[in-house]
DNA sequence: CTTACGGCCTGGGTGC
DNA sequence: TGCACCCAGGCCGTAA
């Protein structure tokens, strides 16, 4: 399931394929996961792309104007659950569950894939882009030490439903967050406002030693992620909590737990990560 | 305003 | 062999 590390690793592979060519049609399958298809079909043929970026869990198209036309913008994509967006030969056999063809000037073509389709597209014009951006948060490797402080020490709700909410950070998913919670010992179920200054640098730190860690080694491949070239990641290798429940904690060999928290799967060692004092019994 | 929670979307995997 | 059910991430509506 992409989250940062995975879409930055799609985003790093579509530069290539991608910046500077122009589009030159489009065809869809089913077209429920995008926002707006019709105007998707008029927008993008002739349109060149200028630069390919992530923005929270959304890779971003940015689309010089048309000729004719008004201002530069934006092809959102986001991969949801089990999307994948990988550029192929168009004399490629064609995944099952493909639903958006972006063909390109050099012959090649865009797909995307989508088992599930919790996946979305939509364009965003320039004039609309700072409203869409603004209900995101920072992204977790820009945001600086003391923000995170700042962002976290007031909020009393529970430290992993901030970590995965979109409008605080954004690009956090379900399993870099156990695996950030686990590197900092901090139980995911804690009251943001209830951690020391100590443990929130420390999860700080941790979060960006995950993301960074899990962006070299190309993202995880636990069910469907693939990257811009259909190749698995890497870091699943290195999930210490995630997915492991009743296996032992790589630091200190107790048996890792699966609780719900922020209603999602959650993975935390019950001896490394201590329960909150008063926390109500469930 | 903040937080918690249930429901919805879809279909692969699981367990009976 | 079939089939009901669970679950995933994001988002929205509702309630406290």
């Amino acid at each position: 399931m992409p989250e940062l590390p995975e879409v930055e690793t799609v985003v790093r592979g579509l530069r290539e394929p991608l910046v500077g060519r122009r589009i030159v049609g489009v065809r869809f399958g089913k077209t429920d996961f995008i926002d707006d298809p019709i105007a998707l079909g008029e927008r993008l043929p002739g349109s060149k792309i200028a630069r390919v970026e992530r923005y929270g869990k959304f890779v971003t198209l940015a689309l010089e104007p048309l000729e004719s036309a008004q201002s530069e913008f934006y092809f959102f994509i986001h991969l949801g659950m089990t999307g994948q967006l990988i550029s192929r030969s168009p004399y490629e056999p064609v995944a099952a569950h493909t639903h958006a063809f972006v063909e390109l000037d050099d012959g090649r073509e865009l797909r995307y894939t989508d088992i599930r389709r919790f996946g979305r597209m939509l364009l965003v014009a320039e004039s609309e882009k700072e409203k869409f951006n603004g209900k995101l948060g920072r992204d977790p490797l820009e945001i600086s030490e003391k923000d995170f402080i700042a962002e976290f020490s007031g909020r009393r709700a529970r430290v992993k439903a901030l970590l995965l909410d979109q409008s605080v950070l954004r690009g956090m998913g379900n399993i870099y967050t156990d695996e950030s919670l686990w590197r900092a010992r901090i139980h995911p179920a804690r009251l943001a406002a209830n951690l020391s200054t100590p443990q929130l640098k420390a999860l700080y730190r941790a979060m960006r030693q995950v993301l960074l860690t899990a962006i070299r080694m190309r993202g995880s491949s636990i069910s469907d992620y693939l990257d811009a070239e259909g190749l698995p990641g890497a870091y699943q290798s290195r999930h210490r909590v995630y997915g492991r429940a009743s296996k032992p904690c790589p630091r200190c060999g107790a048996a890792i737990r699966r609780i719900v928290v922020a209603g999602r799967g959650t993975y935390f060692c019950p001896r490394c990560q201590m329960a909150p004092r008063n926390k109500k019994r469930s």
